[in-house]
Parts: structure tokens; C-alpha cells; sequence
DNA sequence: GATGAATGAGTATTCATTCAT
DNA sequence: TATGAATGAATACTCATTCAT
């Protein structure tokens, strides 16, 4: 209840916009949850809403950047740490192979699809989203370049395309598993996945 | 127009009707896309299709019924010429990895897999939407059990697992390329996951 | 009602809807009477008037291109039934200095100016404007032209100048008219104008 | 910020408030510009501003009565300064013939009347702008009073009547320079006015 | 006095669906 | 069967004003 609020203070305010609005979303989709629906769930008015973020399109992307700086942060933490390209790989599939047991893993992949989807349509959007690919892509493929440097992996991989089918196994075994969920054998894909690489890298 | 008109008439009628929203959905996206959109591009009044269709989900379903129905017809016709799994296979690889070529492809992909994320929360389309996944799967999973026993393939296959990895890495691979387009070595992925898998499978 | 409707309804309903529209505008002025203003005046639901009409400027550009039609029409009319100058510019004098017995003159007159300021700021809406204040300058413009051709006016009135300042203060005239009503000596103040002028055109 | 501001503070705090709502308003008009966009442009706070204002419309009001009290003020002390009636009017057609010269004067045109117009509907408004309107009609008044008195102009003239359509002429003829800019032409127009002026007032 | 976050009623516009003809 | 006008709830976003600090 402002004015000359401290910094702490916006920071609060605007994550407990952005987990409302993740709630929202992840309940009823982006595009079918509303403002209107932040506003009840989180209890804060709309011109408030609208003194933090530009629009909706504005909430989803500050979500995922957040998100996505979090995760690639705590990523490139958890890689420096390990030494060689067999134990960096075991760590992404170890962490990927475990989402299902996140809570809200399937609502986020259901959200974060059909942003994707949806930005496909708007070129500024868009943009943002190759940019965030290719984050990711680069995280990965370093590792392979690494890998093959050292000598540690198959000089027969190639790192860029790997890197392609790494993150595009991900997706498509995340959206699954969105849609069957119990029913699909999430880890058990996982391991198997796993196994089809690793024999590509050379492992044992 | 006619007095009493023929089914053949509603057959036609109901054909385009489905054409036109066809390419308005890839155009537009399904949720994007109106009715008004479907009822500009068809030529076609707006009572006349609500005579045929019960709602724009319906339109959707209908759509992807059809597709699927003579996808599946057509897969199955091919896949029972040819005697051997790795022949099978070849075919599917082949079939999936030229799919780049088709000027719709992405945009199909867009709007499939929206229509699957939207899906996810109505439970009378979720179920539909499943049954259609089963489908699908069965189809290769029969492959590769045949394959077992006739001996083609590794007894070390599990082909449940497998079937799930297959279709996961295609939906995965597809949505990645709807997104990135010509950035996407789409036909080099499909080489490498099909020797991936192939390897598996004790081919070669 | 509808649909497959006659023109005939069609034209009845988009002029209720023009006639509301007018009324509300004329009430509160264009930019604070609503669409909900109208719907609530005409009782023609939201949805109907948005199937007549594009936007809330296009029903104030109808209204004003409905009436600028019908005005210049009548007043090209009146005017080719004239045989002599002088007696067309009585007949215009004789027009505007009554137009404050119009009972919605000043609304009108005030919405005029109102939208006209407004489309300033707009240059769609600005072209348009500048369109139809050509118009009504080249009416009387011609008067001018021919009057000196004929030898009936002075030769040195400058017909170009002069029809900018006609309806200069027509506008002047009819906006301090709104603003005052009652208080301002509408009829008055034209006899004087039209002596003003006249003098300068050498009558009498 | 200081403990008890001196009245000068106050004054230039004030002023420089009014400086900025007159920029907003030129450039967006009354309506469309926000408190926040004077917020933006005079980097003073919207608190503050609401502690020398009680309303976007105040501060319409007070900027207006600025400008009436200076130009009046600045019109009176130079009528004085001349003697006879020629020279007085002189004075006043000069004055305004040159206003196209000023940068923002059709922007000042264009709010001024669009308020003038706003105010129509609000009473408490409505009369502010009439006192107003009396304000300038009699400084006109006066004059051609004084100067039939001395003999200086005809007595044919009715003072009343030509000070309405003085003020008339000098509103119609801005709002049209105000709509048309570089295409109304506008020195000419007022050189023709005061030439129409001048033979009605028996001068040459 | 100054600040600026909060408020929430208000705005134009959209669109799936209905149904009288 | 075909037509397309009508419906009205729903939507994202705005903005003058308030008031706790």
C-alpha cells in the first residue's frame, strides 16, 4: 500500500502476479485463461496487474524468462561442477527423466507448448522464442563439442544435429506424456532414450 | 438446392466445408481462426455449416477423423506389400522424414498440435484425442512385435517403449521444425534418429 | 427477422441505427456517448450494429457522408433552379440564417466540430474531412465563378478567398450559436454578414 | 521538499504543471491526453499534481484563465497606448492576421475548441466559458462604442452585432486554418475580412 | 508537500451459436 | 436445406482519481 515502496516491495508484488498468472495458465491454458481470472486468483486489481506487465502476451514472457534463466543458471552451476562429458549428460538425463514427478511438469509443458504455438503467429513473439531455443541448443551442444575435444565421445556425432534431436526427443516425449499422463512410461522412455545416445557417443 | 438431395450432394457439401476450415485453421491457428474466416473462405453460409457441424471443436474432429482414417488406411495398404520390418520401417522413415516437402506441413503441425493441447482440458475431446494416439501407436508397435517374432529384429526391443519413443521423437521433431523452418535440418535428423534406432533394433 | 432479408430492411435497420447513433452523440457528444449508449437508445443489440458498421467512426462518417450527400444534393437542386447570382446567394443566406430554428442545429453543429477536431488526429479520418470541406467550398466557389463570367458580381472578388471565408463563418457563427443558444443574435448577426459580403460583391 | 514552501515555489510548481498540460493537450488534445502523459512530460508526480489540482478538467480551466488574464491584460495595455479607433482595430486585425506564424497555434485552436465544445455539456464548465466569452466580446464592444462616440466610425454600426461576428470570423476562420494548415490561406482571408470590416465601419 | 502504487468501472470490439424465414 | 442477421457474454486494456507512506 504505496507509494515510495521499496524495491523488495515490487519484486514481491510482481512474482505473486507472475505465480498467479502461472496458476491461471497452467490450469486453463494461455490463451483461454483470462485476466480477469489473475485478477480473482490473485486477488490483485487489474490496474495493478497492468502497472507491472504490458499485457498478456508481456506476463507469459516475463514467466518463461524467468523460468528459463533459472534453469539455465542452475544448469550451467550443476555442469561446471562435474568433470567429465558422461557425467554432464547423466546429469541432464537424470534431471529430465525426473519431471514427471513434478507436480505441475505437465501443465507447464501444456503452457509452454502452446505459447510456442501461439507466438508462431506474432513475429516479435517469435523472435524471443528462437533466441530461448537456441540457448538451450548451445547448452547442450558445447557439452558434445567438449566431449569430442577431450576425446571423451564419438568423433562420428555431430554436436549441432544432436543437439536438434536431444531437445526435440524432450518436447515431443514432455507433450506426450502431457496428454497420457499415467498412462505413459515416462521414465522407462527415458532410460531407453538414454541407452539409443549414449551407444551413438560411444558409451561402454 | 435440391428437393431431396443426394448423399453424394452432402458428402461434397461436408467435404468442403472441412477443406476450407482446414486452411483456415493452418492459416490462422484453431483457436484463431472463426467461423467467419471458414464461412469467407468456402463461400459457404454460416446456418449450412452449423447443419453439418455441431460446433467449431466438432468441425476439428471431424477433420482430424478423416485425416487419420485414411492416413491409417493408407499406411496399413502400404505396410502390408512389403514382407520384411526393416522394409516397414524404411517406409515410415522415408514417409516422415520427406514430410519438410509438404508446403502444409508446418502449419499442420501448428494446428494439430494446439488442437491436442486444447483438448487436454475437455475431457469429451481428450478421450477422442487418445483413442487416436492408441492408434497410432498399435500401428508400429504391431511392426515391431512381428518383427520379434519373425526374428527381424533384436529380442532385446521392447516394443511398447519403442513405439512411444517413435512417435514422441516424430511429434518432437515436427513441432521444432513448425518452429523453426528452414533453420531446421529436418531430413539429417531423421537420418540420425533413424540410425539410432535402427542400431537398436540389431539392423545392419 | 432475417435472415435473407430485403434491402429494403436492411437499409431501415442501418438508418435506426444511424438515427440512434445521432441522437446519443448529439446528447453527450461523439467521443462520450458509447456503443452501449446506442444499443441501450436503439435496443438493437451490440452484435447487430457491428454487422452494420466497422467501428464507432465509421457510424459517425456514415451519418456525416448520409447527410452531406442529401445536403449538397438538395442544395445543387435549389440552386440549378435559380437563374441569377444573386439570387443564389439569397438563397444560401436565406438557408443558414434560419438554421437556428433546427431544434437539433446546435447538438449537430457541435458534434460536427467535435468529430471534425477529432479526425485531426487520424489521417484517414482527417482525408476524408478535407474531402467533403472541399466540396462545400467548390459549391459555392462556383456560384463566384460564374457570377463573374455573367458580370453579375464584382470583378474583384477573389472567388477562391472569398468561399473560405463563407463558410469560415458559417462554422464561427454556428459554434458561438452553440456555445450561447439563446443568448446569441443568430439571425441578426447573418443579416449583417450577408450585407457585409454583398457590399463587397457590389450589390445594390 | 522544503519544510514550509515559500509562495513562489508554489507558483513556479504550478506554472510548470500547467506548462506541461498545455504541451500534452497540444499535441494529443484534451481528451486522449492522460494525467499520466503530463506525469511523463513534467516529470512532477501525479500526487503532486493533484495537490495543485482538483481535476484534469481544473487544470484545463486554470491554463485557459491563465491565457485569457495575460492576453487581456497584454490587448487592454496596448489599446491604451492608442488613440483613435483606426489604430485600435488596426492592432487587432494585425495581431490575429499573424497567429498562423505561432508554431502551436492550431494546436491551441484545435484544444481550445475541443474544450469549449466538452464544456458544452457540464453546467458548472459551460458558464466558466461564457464568462469568458463576455470577457472578449465587450473588449471588442467597447471600442466600436468608444468610437462612435467619438465620431470615428459609422453610426450605422451596431456594436453588439459586430463584435459577435468579429469573434465569429476569428473562431471559423481558425478552426479551418486548424483542420487545412498549409493549404488555407490564411493572411489573405484576413485581409479580405478586415477590408469587408472596414468599408461596413465607413473607414476610406 | 511529494510520491506513485492501487483501484475498478468503463471502453470498443469480437465471435460461437441460434433460428426465423 | 440454406441463409445470414441477431445475440450478448466475454475480452484485453485504460485512466482519472485516491491515499498510505
Amino acid at each position: 500500500m504505496p507509494p515510495v515502496v521499496s524495491d523488495k516491495y515490487k519484486q514481491e508484488k510482481k512474482a505473486a502476479i507472475l505465480k498467479s498468472a502461472f496458476e491461471c495458465f497452467a490450469e486453463k491454458g494461455f490463451q483461454v485463461a483470462t485476466i480477469d481470472d489473475i485478477v480473482a486468483h490473485s486477488k490483485i486489481s487489474k490496474g495493478a496487474i497492468y502497472n507491472y506487465f504490458n499485457s498478456k502476451d508481456d506476463i507469459y514472457i516475463e514467466l518463461m524468462n524467468q523460468h528459463t534463466n533459472e534453469n539455465i543458471t542452475s544448469l550451467k552451476r550443476e555442469l561446471e561442477k562435474l568433470a567429465d562429458t558422461r557425467e554432464k549428460l547423466d546429469y541432464f538425463f537424470h534431471l529430465y527423466s525426473h519431471l514427471d514427478q513434478h507436480p505441475q511438469f505437465s501443465n507447464s509443458t501444456r503452457v509452454h507448448i502452446e505459447f510456442w504455438l501461439y507466438s508462431t503467429r506474432k513475429n516479435e513473439l517469435r523472435d524471443i522464442m528462437l533466441a530461448r531455443y537456441e540457448l538451450y541448443k548451445n547448452l547442450f551442444k558445447r557439452i558434445l563439442v567438449e566431449g569430442i575435444e577431450k576425446g571423451e565421445i564419438s568423433t562420428h556425432v555431430n554436436p549441432d544435429e544432436l543437439s536438434f534431436i536431444f531437445w526435440g526427443v524432450i518436447d515431443g516425449i514432455s507433450l506426450h506424456f502431457a496428454m497420457l499422463l499415467d498412462q505413459y512410461p515416462y521414465q522407462k522412455v527415458y532410460k531407453e532414450i538414454q541407452e539409443l545416445i549414449y551407444t551413438k557417443l560411444g558409451f561402454n
